[in-house]
DNA sequence: TGTACATCAGTGAACGCGCGTTCACTGATGTAC
DNA sequence: TGTACATCAGTGAACGCGCGTTCACTGATGTAC
């Protein structure tokens, strides 16, 4: 066990570094995308602004790492709601995503609108992002949605726009199609319109401009999934409630 | 003309207090929301900071003017789009506002997110807000469009959910029955759904998110917006180029 | 038309604020013999 | 086990920044007689 002992000051600096990150995200939470200032972070540590740059070089290496944590925490929730539905309900599992994208912004806010809304005053996010991949699983699971109810929902809805695979980004369409051998480019075009769908609603939801005239959101949420669900190719048989 | 002269002061004060507007709006579309401070709008004027202070009682004010000539401008643009194609082709109608409110999002992006994204760090908006007006602008737009397929979308939409006129607010909900005397809740919801429906692509598109993975945005946009139009209860003939 | 007074847009200096970042330092923790 | 040295997390003071807001003032524009 030589080299037990030393890795204790490695687990205190890695536990510390992690409540910096905790910390930003309370704050985020609580009072905003303005709140995360190392002042205030190492405020509510009981430290000194200065001693921050231990564990980070820069306030924006601390935001990237943040908005990588929060990618991930989003496409997490996503693929568990995916798993929770058994694949004999493909709608359900259409259903289930869509409950779990709104449900999540809801219960974050914040993190949402570090992710989707303006960029941290200042921020500039570095060229290789580890984020990236996080958004990417997320994708995926949207492209699990359309996959099942394919051949189906080309019939219906290819009226007028062809989509081309030059039409993607060539690293996203080779995954696409490394993942997905058998979806043309009209399917990973629905994917990207699913999510839109259920995006728009929860944007406006979030950022309040649905509520003074609705007093239900989620009714009208729930609607448009159903209709989304069609969209798939699939025949909704009832509510999950 | 007694009183002519005397307005000559009042004249190059509404002048000056438009011109405070105009260069907020052009730091606003040049840097973002936080390059609108009264130091840097008196800066690019020629003034000092404190000379704004004659002409709005403190930043919020000029935030609220701000951003209600904003909703303004994006319910002017929507109305227009309306007016263009003749009631004989109503599903042109919607394609064209559907258009037309990404086009302005294009054209003004940080005008997008001043209304649509983060509030301005330490805004409070006031509680009897002008800009709700002319956001109704834009509403009344969207009901038009619902209106014209109505018979024919109300049967193919209403799976399983139940919109009641509870589930609006009150005002809202008043405002549309005095509007439109003959549309029942379902089409309310509906408005609101065609709403979303543009709204989530075009602030994905906006914040970043479909482009590097989408080359084309504009071609996603354009088959959502089509099938939006069938879900509006309108066949779509083609494409309109 | 000319003079005495009132209005009021704009000045410039000052206030206190919180921020990111740097830097010489202290002192506890860990290492080598 | 005990001592001499190295590491390095955290301190605290300082830097320069731009911000919103206030205030006593100046001086041109407009008004009343």
């Amino acid at each position: 066990m030589a080299d037990a002992t030393p890795r204790r000051r490695d687990r205190l600096r890695a536990e510390t570094s992690a409540e910096i990150k905790t910390i930003a995200l309370k704050l985020l939470s609580a009072n905003g995308a303005d709140a995360i200032s190392l002042r205030a972070i190492a405020r509510e540590m009981g430290m000194t602004a200065g001693a921050i740059y231990s564990y980070y070089a820069n306030r924006d290496e601390l935001i990237t790492a943040l908005i990588t944590d929060v990618y991930g925490a989003l496409a997490d929730v996503m693929e568990a709601a995916y798993e929770s539905v058994p694949v004999s309900d493909p709608a359900g599992r259409v259903l289930a995503v869509g409950q779990a994208y709104r449900q999540w912004a809801l219960a974050n806010p914040e993190e949402f609108r570090l992710i989707y809304g303006d960029p941290v005053p200042g921020y500039r996010p570095p060229d290789g992002g580890a984020a990236k991949a996080e958004e990417a699983r997320a994708c995926t699971v949207l492209l699990r949605l359309v996959e099942a109810g394919w051949p189906r929902a080309a019939a219906a809805h290819t009226g007028g726009v062809q989509h081309e695979w030059s039409d993607f980004g060539p690293s996203f369409a080779s995954r696409v199609n490394e993942l997905f051998p058998d979806l043309p480019p009209a399917a990973a075009a629905l994917s990207m319109r699913t999510w839109s769908r259920m995006h728009g609603q929860v944007a406006l939801e979030l950022y309040g401009h649905l509520r003074p005239q609705l007093q239900e959101p989620g009714k009208l949420y729930l609607s448009e999934m159903l209709d989304l669900t069609r969209t798939l190719g699939f025949s909704v048989r009832g509510l999950t409630s």
